[in-house]
DNA sequence: TCAGCTTCTCGAAACGTTTCGATCGCTAAG
DNA sequence: CTTAGCGATCGAAACGTTTCGAGAAGCTGA
């Protein structure tokens, strides 16, 4: 009881290997009546051809490799998971499969993925903040690259971007527009290309109306933590703000429970809005705003742009802006208005 | 400017190509003084084996299948994602590669993981509840098989599974102890054996505290939104409880919002304690007591034990129980004691 | 009529490994 | 002194595809 070959399907069809090979995967001259001989033959065997061999005579895998460093693979905030997962979910339809390797982060040595060393990715996705080394080692193995959620400068890449500097103007101009006048931004991380973009945001729309700075980015990650310490850093300044645009949702969390034990209330004392629009935002008491990021849309733009390049083997550098959303909760409810019972479950998605 | 190849290293060690394959596999005959002239050779030109050459002739891919339902996969509440995790990081010291797949959920028909068809994997993870047909089918490929969080009664797989009793009467008796009497289950989706066995470890408890029973399991789903209406049939019977224990922390969620909404002090007027302990839980106001389950470890245990199977060739069912833990919060905090101020940042993980 | 396409099919050569005997010299057991 | 067994190495046969080049047959236009 062995599994057919396509040996079986070209003895059994009367036709030969290459011939079968060509109805499989619909390529060349055949004509419609040996194909129909075939695909009977296939469909009554119930043959399918072997990843492997088909992979070692073509010299392509079927696969895409996912290259995370360890913090952002270990990080509670599912992010880049949720891209990671949207790549899974289109990856279906190019019929590839997705292999996850995590990389020491930033700073380390480099450790080359098993996949590159076997040959077994047909291109390369890298998320998130990672060493220029590494890209360029990763680029070495003569593989299509993409990054999502990041950019480097010397070195163009095709890549899958945040509308940052749009997302943060969203966010400024509702802070704005709900009466607020003295806006902070609760920062941390500014090497990253997402966040120092955001600030840029903020700062374009705070010029604009003629208001003052307010900017907290002594931090260098942009954790739950880190929005802790940086809002207290920011509460505890001559100027208190009346409204906080943090960098991330992660740092708004933080932000907020600072807040809370000050006693501080949100949002009768002070507005919140955060980016990303991570889950967690529904849950929260209040609610918190946000600016909606699509990750896995990225993932899967991500995942078209790549299977690009890799049958097209263009080498045109495509970088996409993936457009952002304001998510108004009741983190930032306008301070005349009535808000609503604190916790009511939200309707929105 | 060509990779190398196995051939490469022969000839340049002046050993045969099966020479050099026995030493790169690590396996059979060779002495100390070939094995160093051949490793030489090899770290000098930087020779790593192929994937789908070697897949070829062993016969093995080098991967490892994860099934999950879309049900599961596109849930917000990011439990069997974490559980993905960690395989995904464990395989890696085992040096597979996780290849991720869902299938239509429980009812519908049967669609073929595209990674079986073509030989692509040694063992399959399945996660989560999946029709026994699936489970069957999968079997029938000829591939080692480990369900994670669910049970086949009728046939044993090796499986991973939460302690759930004894999650259970941590939950309730924790309850007890802060001074409750008349305590509440919140469930649903019974037919799951996870959230039997919840129940059933409840009742255990109840009973032998000679309290009364207060059970709510008509949801379908155990998501937040079910939560909701599970605590409001709860809450509009003639009794009412002054502590829930949730089946998991997704209906811990929503019944959490219901009571806010009614304005119900947590905890002073109720306790609340969820099951899975997901990030969520810290920082929702009151942050929510849970028992805790190590996602990451079941998967982590999941690949240990299969790739038991794939390399020992053994057929042994073993069945591992996960312990639990339980974390207590402010949620369920005892009634006479001062809670703390609300929202202050948890220091426990 | 003939050269030059196009359509269709095929044989054979890769692709880069593992694995299965076979051989050979050496040592230990009988 | 045999003989069995082991350590070390090798040649050759898989493993199951894709791909390349060639050839036959039919059609078209000059």
């Amino acid at each position: 009881m062995k599994r057919p070959t396509i040996d079986d399907v070209a003895r059994q069809s009367g036709f030969s290997l290459s011939t079968v090979s060509l109805v499989i995967n619909d390529r060349g001259y055949v004509s419609a009546e040996t194909r129909r001989k075939i695909l009977e033959v296939v469909g009554r065997l119930g043959y399918h051809p072997t990843r492997s061999a088909r992979g070692l005579a073509s010299r392509t895998s079927g696969n895409v490799g996912f290259i995370l460093t360890e913090d952002h693979f270990s990080q509670a905030e599912p992010f880049y998971t949720r891209i990671f997962l949207g790549t899974e979910f289109e990856s279906r339809n190019f019929h590839y499969y997705i292999l996850l390797t995590t990389v020491p982060s930033v700073g380390s040595h480099i450790e080359t993925p098993r996949f590159l060393l076997e040959r077994h990715v047909d291109g390369v996705i890298i998320a998130g903040k990672v060493s220029h080394k590494l890209i360029e080692h990763v680029e070495s193995f003569g593989v299509p690259i993409i990054l999502v959620d990041y950019e480097v400068k010397r070195r163009r890449y095709s890549a899958v971007l945040i509308d940052n500097r749009a997302g943060a103007h969203l966010a400024v101009r509702h802070l704005l527009a709900t009466g607020r006048s003295a806006i902070g931004f609760l920062g941390g991380d500014i090497d990253h290309p997402s966040i120092a973009e955001r600030l840029e945001g903020y700062r374009e729309v705070i010029a604009e109306s003629g208001k003052e700075e307010l900017i907290s980015t002594a931090e260098t990650e942009t954790r739950s933590a880190n929005g802790f310490s940086a809002m207290q850093d920011l509460w505890n300044r001559g100027v208190r703000p009346d409204a906080v645009f943090a960098a991330n949702d992660a740092m708004a969390i933080g932000g907020m429970q600072f807040l809370k034990q000050q006693g501080v209330r949100i949002p009768e004392d002070i507005a919140l809005i955060g980016f990303d629009d991570i889950d967690t935002c529904r849950v929260m008491d209040p609610p918190l705003s946000s600016i909606r990021v699509f990750k896995e849309e990225m993932g899967r733009i991500a995942v078209q742009r790549l299977v690009d390049m890799i049958t097209a083997k263009t080498t045109t550098v495509v970088t996409t802006h993936v457009p952002v959303e304001l998510v108004v909760r009741a983190s930032s409810a306008p301070i005349e208005v009535d808000v609503g019972a604190p916790g009511q479950p939200s309707l929105q998605a």
